[in-house]
DNA sequence: CGCCATTTTGAAGGTTTTCAATGTCAGTGG
DNA sequence: CCACTGACATTGAAAACCTTCAAAATGGCG
């Protein structure tokens, strides 16, 4: 059967998951070939400049994103602009989450970013259609999931150096697994992103990440490329000092 | 048509879920009733004593369990001893989470607790074949990834007193959602607990609840059961100070 | 009553934050 | 070319908060 051009919709939108960049890496990657053109109908892709606001916490949630190009910095704030990110996101990643509720965090660009946006009742329709499809996005969630208690434990009970130690070999086998080179790593936020992210402030993500350089734990080239003395910092996080 | 005996399973197999007591909290509580004696064969119920481990830390996962009766805690341990409560489970949470990797917690028992044990696999058999239990579990999932997220933010963000205000409103709210009196509450767990469970020590949540009680934005008796002046507690989660 | 676990309180100490100042670096315009 | 600017990073000193260690108080249970 010949695909029919949506009224509404353009040709484009029917073949843009056939070439998308994020595929491989996306909850979307277990689709079959043959049904790409159909899935493709369900979403639009949409661009967003640098430091753009994707959403706001606390607005109504009525789509659902996938990453495609870029990143997307996620993260609360509170009424005294006390900042909390909970997490950087890579092409391939997902959020807003599938859900009806209000968005219970913001969505910021970083750098130039392209996004699938998906409505929540579309998306839910296909799901229907597609079981393989919901049970790779539960597979994904709870994944996250996972993540996110791994990190409740990192922020309720080490200290900042081991906060930040882990947050670099963290950052390491994030690289391995993507084909990236695990060591030196590259820092691509801020030192007050570093410090959102792990529950401290700025000084004191500088101050430890100073003392690791002068025990030679680490090496910097303009404070952004890392290299890591990985034994250390792993006896580093084992041990109880 | 009339339900077959299966030749492994007993009779109670297939029909413990009819009369099941968590249903109505439970992941599985979109299931026709027809379709019960069904899925009631591809779990078994188990019942644990108070202060036994469900499973361990690091132990190999290949089942996924729903909580019937009881309480469960689920926390992390470190290398040197400390502990970092993720959560207290209620009859309906389901835990062990579904995956195959190994357990990222430990699941201990608070009292006498049942529990449905489902293997890995016969449950992804079963998701396959019921694509509504699959999306009510992706919801439930993307649900516990908001509230863990929003545990990020509280133990990464808010001042010790916060998170105890903060605690102590969230189990009113949980407890008006399930049809218990919101005020008084009632704490379940020992101070130690709730220490573990705000990235705090004993001493500090102790301290902190002295101070409440001096200032008379709660009252309590017998250490356990709280009255909570709600007003004062909200604002002081805003207040800047 | 006496025991034991839990909770509370006290005092000292340590870690992290706060406030303030200085240093670094890339981009801009004189 | 170099000084100027503004954002980001580092460092210092003091203060605040939370933890640690220690002891006393409370409360359930045999």
């Amino acid at each position: 059967m010949e695909p029919r051009r949506s009224e509404k919709n353009n040709n484009y939108s029917e073949i843009k998951c056939l070439h998308c960049l994020a595929k491989a890496h996306s909850f979307c990657k277990c689709i079959a070939q043959d049904k790409l053109p159909d899935f493709s109908k369900i979403s639009s892709q949409k661009k967003f400049k640098d430091r753009s606001y994707i959403f706001l916490q606390g607005e109504k949630n009525d789509y659902f994103y996938n990453l495609v190009q870029g990143n997307v910095k996620i993260f609360k704030v509170f009424e005294d602009g006390r900042i909390q990110i909970l997490g950087f996101l890579y092409p391939g990643d997902f959020f807003g989450l599938y859900s009806s509720k209000n968005f219970s965090y913001t969505a910021e660009c970083i750098g130039e970013v392209t996004c699938c946006i998906f409505n929540h009742k579309d998306l839910d329709a296909y799901l229907d259609k597609n079981i393989e499809l919901t049970k790779h996005l539960l597979h994904r969630t709870t994944n996250e999931l996972t993540l996110m208690q791994d990190r409740v434990a990192i922020i309720g009970r080490l200290s900042a150096r081991k906060r930040i130690v882990n947050f670099f070999l963290n950052i390491s086998s994030q690289r391995k697994r993507i084909g990236w080179q695990e060591n030196p790593i590259v820092l691509p936020m801020t030192r007050n992103e570093m410090a959102d992210y792990l529950g401290l402030t700025v000084e004191t993500v500088s101050r430890e990440i100073s003392k690791l350089k002068s025990e030679q734990i680490i090496k910097m080239i303009d404070g952004k490329q890392v290299f890591l003395n990985k034994p250390v910092l792993e006896s580093e996080l084992s041990n109880n000092s």
